[in-house]
DNA sequence: AGCGAGCCCTGCGCGC
DNA sequence: TGCGCGCAGGGCTCGC
C-alpha cells in the first residue's frame, strides 16, 4: 500500500536510470490500466515513442516522468494505487522476460546514452493504479511542481494534488489555517489529498498515536498547539519510513530493483489491534472508519475539547 | 461544503 | 477440498 515514502524510494530508484534515456518501444499487455489516460490526447504508445525522459518526479503518491524534445510540455504519470510497481529489467522482449514478474501491465523500452538498453514493467495486481500521458501545467505558486523537478509545472491530473509535508514549498501557515477553519474530522482531513499529500492510512493512523490524537478529532477544535505536534509527527513518521525503505506487509510494494521494502515491523499502531499500545501497554483497538479501519489507542488518544 | 455510498480490482484467508 | 464471502484500500464520481 504505497504511500509517500514507498513512493519515494521508487522514485529514487528510477531517477538514475530514466534519466535521459529515450522511449524506444510501448506494449500495453491491459488498458485498464490507461484509465487515466485521456485518449482524446492521443494513442498512449504512439505519443510516448521516440520521446526523451528528463526527469523523474514526485508530488504525494505520483509519480511523473517529464518529457522531453516537445512542443508543449507534456510527462507520463504514474500512480501506483494499491499494489502497483514500477520494475527495471533487462532488455530483451521474450516472453519469459515479462513472465517472470507477475501482473505486468505494460511494458516500456528504453535506451540510455550511458547504460545501454533496458525494460520498464508496470505491474499491477490490482490495477488500481495506471499510466497516463499528460500535459504538464504551471503551479499556482511557482514553486517546483515537486521532489525531483525544478520545473514550476506539475501534470494537469495532479494539479488539484496538495504539496506534501516534505516539500520545501508546503505552507504550515496554510495547512493549519485549513485545519482551523474546516468542519471535518482530523483523519478525514489527514487522508484528504487536497489539503495535504502522501498521507494514507497506515501513516495517517501512526502519526494520530505518535501525536496522541483521535482520529474523529474536529479540526476546528485541534488548537494550534496540537496540530504544529501532529505536523511535526506526521513528518517524523514519513521520513522514518523514508529512511527504512518503504512499508510492505505481503509483498506488493515492491522497489524498482524488485526486491521488497520493509518497515512494517516498526509500526506501532497499525493492523496492531488487540495488541498492547507501545506507550501505555492498554490493548489497542481498531474501528471502521471511512470505508476503511482505524487503529488507536483509546487511553492515549482522546478527543480534546 | 461535507460526507456516505459505490465503483474500480485481485487475491488472500477464513468459515463451513 | 472447494466454494463463497469478507477484507484490504487510493482516487474518483454521484447524490443527498
Amino acid at each position: 500500500m504505497p504511500e509517500l515514502p514507498e513512493v519515494e524510494v521508487v522514485r529514487a530508484g528510477l531517477e538514475p536510470a530514466v534519466s535521459g534515456a529515450t522511449i524506444n518501444s510501448v506494449e500495453v499487455f491491459d488498458t485498464r490500466s490507461l484509465r487515466r489516460h485521456d485518449s482524446s490526447r492521443g494513442d498512449f504508445a504512439r505519443l510516448l515513442i521516440g520521446r526523451r525522459i528528463a526527469a523523474a518526479a514526485r508530488r504525494g503518491k505520483f509519480l511523473w516522468l517529464p518529457l522531453a524534445d516537445a512542443a508543449a510540455a507534456s510527462a507520463l504519470v504514474i500512480h501506483l494505487g494499491m499494489s502497483g510497481q514500477v520494475l527495471l529489467r533487462e532488455a530483451g522482449a521474450s516472453p519469459d522476460a515479462v513472465a517472470r514478474d507477475r501482473h505486468v501491465r505494460i511494458r516500456l523500452g528504453l535506451d540510455h546514452p550511458d547504460h545501454g538498453e533496458f525494460a520498464l514493467h508496470f505491474a499491477d495486481q490490482r490495477i488500481f493504479g495506471s499510466m497516463a500521458l499528460d500535459a504538464l501545467v504551471p503551479t499556482p505558486d511557482g514553486a517546483p511542481g515537486g521532489h525531483g523537478f525544478d520545473a514550476p509545472l506539475v501534470p494537469g491530473q495532479v494539479a488539484h494534488i496538495a504539496r506534501d509535508p516534505l516539500d520545501p514549498a508546503f505552507s504550515d501557515a496554510a495547512f493549519f489555517d485549513a485545519l482551523a477553519h474546516k468542519k471535518t474530522e482530523i483523519k478525514r482531513a489527514l487522508l484528504d489529498q487536497t489539503l495535504i499529500s502522501g498521507v494514507g492510512n497506515i501513516y495517517a493512523d501512526e502519526a494520530l498515536w505518535a501525536a496522541r490524537v483521535h482520529y474523529a478529532q474536529p479540526t476546528a477544535t485541534l488548537g494550534a498547539g496540537r496540530a504544529r505536534t501532529l505536523l511535526a509527527e506526521i513528518r517524523l513518521v514519513l521520513a522514518k519510513a523514508l529512511a527504512e525503505g518503504g512499508t510492505s506487509f505481503d509483498a506488493q510494494y515492491v522497489n524498482v530493483n524488485g526486491t521488497s521494502g520493509y518497515f512494517s515491523h516498526s509500526l506501532n499502531v497499525y493492523g496492531q489491534s488487540g495488541k498492547p499500545c507501545p506507550r501505555c501497554g492498554r490493548t489497542l483497538t481498531r474501528v471502521a472508519f471511512m470505508n476503511r479501519s482505524s487503529h488507536f489507542c483509546t487511553h492515549c488518544q482522546k478527543i480534546r475539547g
